[in-house]
DNA sequence: CCTTGACTTAAAGCTAACTTTAAGTATTAG
DNA sequence: CTAATACTTAAAGTTAGCTTTAAGTCAAGG
């Protein structure tokens, strides 16, 4: 299948102007011509697909720019390559604890306002509570340690 | 404990520039003051824990200050605190479910460069064998439905 | 007393990642 | 043939979140 900017921008759900805006800064390497209007091809989209993964994970567009110029290497860049998309799942997976950390920091906060809520104040609520009823330390609990 | 906006900074792992850009902004309200010089308490460490959660978790800036302001009115604003709180968890959760996507694609990416690397050659890989040896679908699989 | 270092301010500058604008070309429907 | 629509380009503009700069104040140590 093939498909006009317009389309390929809706099936990847990203603005025709931004997928102009990468193909003018090489991430989107041998996009077919005709008449001068991009045609874009299933396996253009697929590597779109992967633009986003990389790009939504936080990796900058002159690092994905490197990667896809990798690819253009062929097989002689394999293991470059694999460096990367390495890198890449430790940073996920280091994104992900963190945010899961920060999650346990609202969910204190989520304890806090509820017991606020029910108590009609804020005054006096015990921090050492949310440890008796959750068997979690609060995360900015004035007494914590470290 | 006291601390200067040096110590602050270095407590809280955030440069004191950052911090003054804060204050400015309206993220930290009621500061002390000695001749002029900012003077941080361990309540106001906390709230800036608090902010790191917030921002490193999306929050904007702007929205932060609402927050911040919405603290000054007390009990009085406890209800509307507490969805703004209840909403940024539901934010995070939804930012790990997506990172949990992605780290998938990430995995085929992996195990793609694996088996390429072991073949010598990318030529010819099989998407389909990603399902078998993994029970997974490929992510990107050329295939895949939906 | 004088220098050093930490602090102060307002304002300008920076970077990434778009987004918009302006001007033009090509295809299609009536 | 004409008008609408979709595309093209280069370049300027935007936004968030800092970061740097310039000019100055203040307290402590030698």
């Amino acid at each position: 299948m093939s498909y006009t900017i317009s389309e390929a921008a809706e099936k990847v759900g990203i603005p025709a102007t931004t997928i102009r805006y990468y193909d003018k800064e090489g991430l989107l390497p041998n996009i077919k011509r005709k008449n001068g209007i991009r045609v874009f091809e299933d396996i253009d989209l697929r590597l779109m697909g992967l633009l986003t993964c990389l790009k939504d994970t936080g990796m900058p567009i002159k690092r994905i720019r490197e990667y896809v110029e990798l690819t253009k290497k062929g097989d002689a860049s394999l293991q470059e390559r694999y460096e990367i998309i390495k890198a890449q799942r430790r940073f996920v997976m280091d994104q992900i604890r963190q945010l899961q950390f920060y999650l346990e920091e609202l969910d204190f906060k989520d304890w806090y306002y509820n017991k606020a809520l029910a108590a009609g104040t804020e005054k006096a609520i015990s921090f050492d509570d949310y440890e008796k009823e959750t068997g979690r330390k609060a995360p900015d609990d004035p007494n914590r340690k470290g």
